[in-house]
DNA sequence: GAGTGGTCTAGACCACAAG
DNA sequence: TTGTGGTCTAGACCACTCC
């Protein structure tokens, strides 16, 4: 009685392919508004919960996003900010977040707070440190034109840090200055950087604090600043999918085993 | 009469919370089956389509499985495969992905067709090509243990490749070696490779070849091969989120743009 | 107040898995 | 055959947004 298109294909399969096509072929451009639920009901002659399946549905692929009160709209898929592969070198004044966020055109805001803990296990493994030890701990919120996009946890070895100019990451004569020049000046001259990136969904906690609607994942990173083969700051970054692109360069020597060393991976516990 | 947990509090996430907490605290193992959906009925006193809302909350967020005619399950959400930041140092006679997964102790299955194609406009510009260039492409689909994993698609240039020994990837004397060494033996010693990583939910046919249960993310990565700014091969790659690790060990240098240089970002379309 | 999405009821039938 | 999740009905009330 009502669309039947195909034996085996639910309802809310169908409508859902209709208006996928509606948003990818154009006719529903980003962030426009889709037919509301109701309207959905009375066109495809189907319940409420049917539409809402469809809904759902589109939701779950990241293709809209739902607005209590208001609507559904097309949601932008386009990552707002580029993770560039020069990160990391130098000259390095700026964090590489501020960087990377003006390089988006957008306000940037960084919110942080720094306290003395004994390092996780993971964390003191990561850092080579002894269990018990203690670390400099960092907790960061980052936020793109008033919307928080990321957040990480930073640590630093007490034993490297404590006592000198910098061992709080945003205050003395290095406040707010990158990893790389805080160490360098303390002529520990940072040579590698080692990232572990998983992507899966956020947990309700990190949903929360990023504010991501339902359906959208995260990319989580495990990353480990070396000078040499001593860790000096270890971070996990949980960033919301769909806004960042992670750019990597990765030189390919001619001859095996050269400059980079051939190590093998690093056994990094994830957040 | 239920709960009535706290006000504004919605039941199936009362539910919901109920059951994660189980799962996080190892009450319920990996693997191990959930409370079908009409004893969560009984149990909470609840309509089944609450009942319901309560999986589909987990289920979005990676927890859990659903198996139709057998139950709800506890995923695994332990990465299988680590890709190593060595995966592109020679010697390199075993193509990256099969190293890689035997190296997770899984049985390992290629399936791929080479095609003549014209480059799309976004290929072209990649390579580095005239619009309506003609180019080499092969599409992979990768699996283990029986279970696809991750799909790709690499373009290589038609002038560089046809008519020679390595026109097709996975014919003549250079059969199923890796990129580096097919190129190595047309003494085109690639020497560096740049890749994007996004993070996004799967479309409707990733979804349905990678066998993905709904609400499991993937990650999206373009990926060049270059000898010196002569890009030899370009791939977009779908990996099976959570299911891998993708490892990055970068050198910082000493002083700004040496050996890697300072070309910037590339500007790459992501599928 | 009118319109939107969010939650919910108390059922029903279907598709699939396993004994 | 029994039990599971998957889809669906025809309503209802609530919370939020905007006018």
């Amino acid at each position: 009685m009502t669309g039947m298109v195909s034996p085996h294909e639910p309802m809310y399969i169908t409508i859902a392919n209709d208006l996928r096509k509606r948003i990818v072929d154009g006719l529903l451009a980003k962030g426009s508004k889709l037919p509301t639920e109701r309207e959905l009901c009375d066109q495809w002659k189907v319940s409420g919960i049917t539409a809402r399946a469809a809904v759902d549905q589109l939701r779950g692929e990241g293709l809209v996003e739902t607005r209590r009160g208001k609507g559904v709209y097309v949601r932008s898929t386009t990552p707002l900010v580029r993770l560039s592969p020069d990160r990391y070198f130098r000259p390095h004044t700026q964090p590489t977040w501020e960087l990377e966020s003006e390089r988006a055109g957008l306000q940037v805001e960084m919110r942080h707070e720094t306290t003395k803990v004994v390092a996780p296990s993971v964390i003191a493994d990561r850092l080579g440190l002894d269990e018990g030890s203690a670390a400099m701990c960092t907790e960061y919120v980052f936020l793109m034109g008033g919307e928080p996009t990321s957040m990480s946890t930073t640590w630093e070895p007490y034993a490297l840090v404590g006592g000198t100019d910098i061992e709080r990451p945003h205050e003395g004569p290095m406040a707010n200055a990158g990893v790389i020049p805080r160490f360098d000046s303390m002529h520990l001259y940072i040579d590698s950087v080692y990232e572990v990136v998983i992507v899966r969904m956020p947990t309700p906690d990190e949903a929360r604090a990023l504010k991501l609607p339902p359906g959208v994942p995260v990319a989580a990173i495990a990353q480990t600043f070396r000078t040499g083969d001593r860790a000096v700051q270890t971070s996990d970054i949980v960033f919301a999918g769909e806004r960042y692109e992670l750019h990597y360069r990765m030189p390919i020597p001619r001859v095996p085993s050269v400059s980079i060393g051939d190590l093998g991976h690093e056994d990094l516990t994830l957040p």
